[in-house]
This record gives C-alpha cells, sequence and structure tokens, in this order.
DNA sequence: CCGCATCCCTACGGATACTG
DNA sequence: CAGTATCCGTAGGGATGCGG
C-alpha cells in the first residue's frame, strides 16, 4: 500500500469521510454494482431494456439506480429522437475510471464463488 | 480484459450468477464495505468495539454483518478466555483476496470524493 | 420504447434493555 | 466487553397502470 494512500486512509478511517460514505451508500444500493458491471462489459451504450433485461430488475428500479448514476456523473444519457424513443446509457469518464477496481472486484466474486460451491 | 474473464463475464452477465448474485447481496449491505475496508486497514486482528466505533454503526448491525462475513467465510472470529471477553476478527485467505479489489475501489472513490466536492 | 406515479409490503437498521 | 432479543419506524423494491 503506497504511502499517499496509507495518509489518506487514515483520514478516512477516522474521520470526516461524509462524501466517501455517501458515495458507498450510493454503490451499494441493490443492483447498482451490477448495472456499473454490465455497462463495462460492453464498451459500447447500452439501451434501458438492455440493461433492465440483464439485471433482472423492475424498471422502476432500473431507472432509480441510473437516475442516481447520472446525478453522480457516472453514466450519460442520451435520447434519439426516434418512434418510439430509443435511450442509450453509457460510462462517463468518472465511470470509466471505475472499471479496474470493478473488474478487479469481480474477478474476486468469480474466483469466490467458483470455490464456494456448497 | 483477458479472454478467460470475458469468457466468464458472458456466461456471468447472461445467466446462472446465482452465487455471484447472493455474493453482491451481501456486500451490498450496510457498512458491509466499510467493516471489509477498516479490517484491510489494519493489518492485525480487530476487536468487536473497536470495529463498531469506526464503523460507526449500531452493535446489532456490526454483530450482524461480521455474523454475515463469517457465515461466507470472508473474516474469522476468535474468542479469548478472559474476563470479560475479547472477541477479534480478521480476514480470512479470500477475505485478503479481497484486498486489492477493495484497495482499487477505494482508491477510486478517494479520488472521485476529492474530484467532486459539489 | 422509456420511464414515472402510485400503492403496497417487506426487509432492514437503530434503540433499548438485558445476559455471560 | 461482546453480544442477543425485541420492538419499531422507515426506506426501498416490486407490481401495476398510465403517459410521452
Amino acid at each position: 500500500m503506497s504511502a499517499e494512500q496509507s495518509q489518506r486512509m487514515m483520514s478516512m478511517c477516522e474521520s470526516a469521510r461524509v462524501h466517501v460514505d455517501e458515495l458507498l451508500v450510493v454503490l451499494a444500493k441493490s443492483k447498482m454494482l451490477n448495472i456499473l458491471y454490465i455497462l463495462n462489459c460492453d464498451t459500447k451504450p447500452l439501451r434501458f431494456s438492455e440493461i433492465k433485461r440483464r439485471v433482472n430488475s423492475s424498471s422502476t428500479t432500473v431507472t432509480r439506480r441510473l437516475g442516481e448514476l447520472e446525478k453522480h456523473d457516472l453514466v450519460t444519457r442520451t435520447v434519439f429522437p426516434t418512434v418510439p424513443t430509443t435511450v442509450e446509457y453509457s460510462l462517463t469518464k468518472a465511470g470509466i475510471a471505475l472499471q479496474p477496481s470493478l473488474e478487479s472486484l469481480f474477478d474476486w466474486v468469480l474466483d469466490f464463488a467458483d470455490e464456494s460451491q456448497n
């Protein structure tokens, strides 16, 4: 662990972690990691229905999560003036910066899921 | 992204993600990432009260989270026959394997928190 | 197709009080 | 100290139905 990181950890472990905690709460919401994950799977933008299908959740929840992600500038929402409407979601720069973390995390989850087939 | 990972991602994105989903649900519970995080901060085991103090949560919740972590073999619970009782928690092998992912994730969270001081 | 409003209903977190 | 048991309030997810 780097010195810089340790230092930031110290300050974070102990106090003034408001922003960090808030972000963790957001990331911890139901289906949130799933959505970020599938947006990572494909490099190209995904449609609403496609996301909904893949995370296997209600449209209400998917809408909520995508709204929160957009609010926190993690995804971009693009509306196409087709009939009926087409909407595509893609990761922002900040969202893309999450990729290594998520890859690493899901690698672990997959490995762990492999091992613990109890 | 490696070919192997892509392949596992494909199968995971589409179907049979029961275990993975379950793990995600566990990881997404309140204070869960926080607890894993502080267990990562120190290399040495932590006492219950110390964990509780750092995550700033009720003993009920801390107990629940630690129980779930233990159930999923991510932490080890060690009881010392002192009076009053002393209990220490430490990461298991699987828990330690999570370290890189968490470090990466929290790095991102910290960076992101730095940027978005709105 | 996308997605919001509404209602319902459960699961989850916190407070409190109590044990070994 | 390290929990457990209980109660309770609420946040949050799902179903349904509608609108752009």
